[in-house]
DNA sequence: GTAATATTCAACTCGCTAGTAATATAGGGT
DNA sequence: ACCCTATATTACTAGCGAGTTGAATATTAC
């Protein structure tokens, strides 16, 4: 029987969803898919959220291979680089409103 | 412009998220993909992690409607209630293995 | 009563987050 | 060369939330 998920991925497979499970790196991605590339400021302005902290979470998502950077200027700008991210939110977008459709039901 | 993720669903998809965030979990709903339906002490068996800790992972999957549960006799038997869990895994797995080919070819 | 599962509690650890501040780097404008 | 701006990085603190273990108890079915 062959595995979903190979052993040996178990501990990355987690990491990758950690990092999805945080508001505002949900935020931040939210803003790049919608807007297919922002600026910091752009994303600090957005969401509200203090610079160095936006910074911190646009790295982890950097090094996660989840987004891109380009620089232009003083202005760095980012954008989504894993393809998979739009059908994963939608997925789980999807379940959170059936939930809450059943929930009004119940 | 419509959001990818509204905003009244952020803490909501996170949180979802999060529950996919933890690799004792992701081995239970692996076992469950795989296997379609197993009771506790196979998971138990399957997993090496001790029955209590089971039981506690398996009530949030449950709470979230990821899995479902049925009794039968003494046993309760789990199988998985999310359709969109195969596709999940699947996107983020396909991932994790395009990153590590990629990090070999580098 | 015994076995399978669920629940609870306490204590501990770990990782993540926010915040603050300070510093670093680098581009652009003058 | 100088200064301002945008971004990144680092260090430190504090606190929250979640996981584990271990043990004990509850529940339910046989």
């Amino acid at each position: 029987m062959h595995q979903i998920i190979p052993a040996d991925h178990l501990e990355e497979v987690a990491s990758r969803f950690r990092l999805l499970s945080d508001p505002v790196r949900l935020e931040l991605l939210n803003q790049l898919l919608v807007y297919g590339e922002r600026n910091v400021q752009a994303l600090v302005a957005a969401t509200g959220h203090q610079q160095a902290n936006v910074s911190k979470h646009l790295r982890l998502l950097l090094e996660a291979g989840m987004v891109a950077r380009r620089q232009e200027g003083l202005y760095a700008y980012y954008q989504i680089a894993d393809p998979s991210l739009s059908g994963l939110c939608l997925l789980v977008c999807g379940q959170v409103q059936a939930r809450r459709q059943a929930a009004v039901g119940a």
